[in-house]
RNA sequence: CUCCCCGUAGUUCAACGGACAGAAUGGGGGCCUUCUAAGCCCUAGAUGGGGGUUCGAUUCCUCCCGGGGAGACCA
């Protein structure tokens, strides 16, 4: 509204086609809304930025601003707008009466889109890098729902390829009962082997054509039982992790498809031969050349994902496609695109690659393939412990409860250090600070709404109902923060950019303990139910935004 | 060698070209007979370096230094 009346009434003032902003100042001095619009102007205009702004103020008072108070001019040359309580106040009869809907929007009503993250590779371990796509997929997946879309959650998994054949041979040589853990060490065996030894590496090679074709049948059974046994074992982290796919794709049906897209563009000159292989000249579009089939005939990574992009599509019709992974894969899909966008425009427009930084440890860069790998089902178990620890400390819940509630808070831990952060940079995982479960941490969310929780539920023993008759003098920055929440969400739904939510979450979870702190909320006094509202719509809120995150909200830890 | 990404308090991270660069953690000092101390309050501390564009630069351009990723048959 305030960006409607701005062009309306400063268009005598100043020239056409000005590109302004209209933002929320950090220090809340600045008023609640504030414009660059005069400093920009009076610079096309050769004017001095103060006296166009002043100009300008007096044209806005005399249009009709809903809820603005007052409007004010500050150095060089900014207009600041206040609103008045009244606005903030509506809003928390609007929180209590949205509920689980209060932050969402419609700026993608109608769009259907699918969203492929997590991407974990049968017969290895699920590791706490396969624990960022998902966190990261997740958080997308909810934020593009909360904004109108419909979602299709989808997860591509290699169950083919070199990467099995040397997981097979390893469960040839080693000869152990089928467990999870058995498969992770297998892997790690084959794959030194086919580094250092070199007729172990022209075994593993036959193994991998024997997979592609099925043609033996004691590799068949270990091939079948294994990937079963791993798809298994993701499937419950995916149920810890609160994640459910729609769609799952693999690499042994996207190869074929793939193999024929690469034909269809041999003929009409897109890809070309070249030493035994076929391969995609990147060069004419600043990139790099790839391989698409390589000289034993057999379909890449590459070519299969073209096979994945029309797949998908034929399974789901959709508006958009994302594609969430990490970022050493930038440049190579950056090929795969171009050479898609040659020979499926309308198909290739509609994707997008949303990179992600990687994991690593202080050390460096950890390797599954030497199995020094971090599984997570192992971090979030120790997670786990040291938030049980915590709860029997504090009796704060009964035994039975105290379980179930740790492994809720374990995942909130994880899941938040993950999202606090922008998704494109790397994460340097320590130890320490990922256990740590104060301050800039998911438990405190948790907390704090736990907290808000235990109050309302107080409140109710006392019979105080949630009233906004009485209202304060003034506002506080609780009331302020919960009006922007529908902004943050827009904002991190159109950047893709789950941490601008957490951000916001720790401001709000700050904002209420330093008010819990201060104030009493449930007493005889007149302001009482007023604090029940606050409070319960801090809780609304905090539950929405931590759902976003893909965090449950416990009631009591 | 070429292309891409990143350098912010001791450390781990924020900051839509804007107004005094925010947090957390660690350090120092306080706060529980009343709603969950996984909390609250006070305190110290930072934009790798040089140019440039701009009324205004952590943000854009350029060079240098440092780190990471990718670059023909792995993904």
């Amino acid at each position: 509204m305030i960006r409607e009346r701005i062009r309306e009434k400063i268009q005598k003032i100043a020239p056409r086609g000005v590109d302004f902003s209209i933002e929320r100042p950090e220090r809340s001095e600045f008023g609640d809304y504030s414009s660059n619009i005069a400093l920009v102007a009076a610079k096309k205009m050769g004017k001095n930025p103060l006296e166009v702004a002043k100009e300008m103020k007096s044209n806005l008072e005399k249009a009709k601003m809903n809820g603005v108070e007052r409007i004010e001019v500050a150095d060089p040359g900014f207009i600041n707008f206040y609103l008045s309580d009244k606005v903030f106040i509506e809003n928390i009869v609007n929180i209590l009466n949205a509920k689980e809907k209060y932050g969402s929007n419609e700026t993608l009503k109608g769009k259907k889109i699918m969203i492929e993250y997590t991407d974990p590779n049968p017969f290895k371990e699920f590791h706490i890098g396969h624990l960022m796509s998902n966190s990261i997929g997740e958080a997308l997946s909810r934020i593009i729902e909360f904004s109108g879309a419909e979602v299709k959650r989808a997860n591509y998994q290699g169950d083919a390829g070199i990467h099995v054949a040397k997981a097979i041979w390893g469960m040839m040589h080693m000869k152990e009962n089928l467990t999870t853990d058995f498969l992770g060490r297998a892997y790690v065996k084959g794959d030194r082997a086919y580094e250092e030894d070199e007729a172990a590496r022209k075994e593993i090679t036959e193994i991998n054509k024997k997979i592609f074709d099925r043609s033996d049948s004691q590799i068949n059974q270990l091939y079948d039982r294994g990937r079963k046994l791993s798809l298994d074992q993701f499937e419950k982290i995916y149920q810890r992790l609160g994640t459910k796919f729609d769609y799952y794709f693999f690499e042994s049906e996207t190869g074929k498809r793939g193999e024929k897209i690469v034909e269809e563009g041999l003929k009409k000159d897109m890809f070309e031969k070249s030493e035994g292989a076929v391969v995609f000249r990147g060069e004419k579009a600043g990139l790099h050349t790839r391989v698409f089939i390589n000289s034993e005939g057999l379909p890449t990574y590459e070519a299969k994902e073209l096979g994945l992009a029309l797949i998908k599509q034929e399974k789901y019709p959709h508006d958009f496609s994302f594609v969430v992974t990490g970022n050493e894969i930038t440049e190579y899909y950056k090929v795969v695109l171009e050479a898609l966008k040659q020979l499926y425009p309308d198909i290739a427009q509609k994707i997008k690659h949303i990179p992600h930084g990687m994991l690593r440890l202080p050390t460096g860069k950890m390797s599954s393939r030497k199995g020094e790998a971090i599984t997570a089902d192992s971090l979030l178990d120790e997670l786990k412990a040291s938030a049980l620890k915590k709860m029997q400390e504090s009796e704060t819940i009964v035994a039975q409860e105290q379980e179930a509630v740790a492994d809720r808070i374990a995942v909130g831990a994880i899941k938040y250090s993950i999202l606090k952060q922008s998704i494109g940079k790397d994460i340097i995982f320590d130890f320490e600070t990922s256990l740590s479960f104060e301050g800039d941490s998911g438990p405190y969310l948790q907390y704090t709404h736990a907290r808000a929780c235990s109050v309302l539920k107080k409140a109710g023993e006392a019979t105080i109902t949630a009233s906004t008759k009485t209202v304060p003098e003034k506002v506080t920055e609780i009331e302020k923060l919960l009006y922007a929440f529908p902004e943050v969400v827009e904002r991190a739904n159109t950047e893709y950019a789950p941490n601008h939510i957490a951000t916001f979450l720790i401001n709000l979870a700050r904002a209420f303990n330093h008010f819990y702190a201060r104030e009493r909320i449930i007493d005889s006094g007149d302001a009482a139910p007023y604090r029940v509202a606050l409070t319960q719509a801090v809780s609304i809120t905090m539950k929405n935004g931590l759902w976003l995150l893909g965090i449950s909200a416990p009631e009591r830890m």
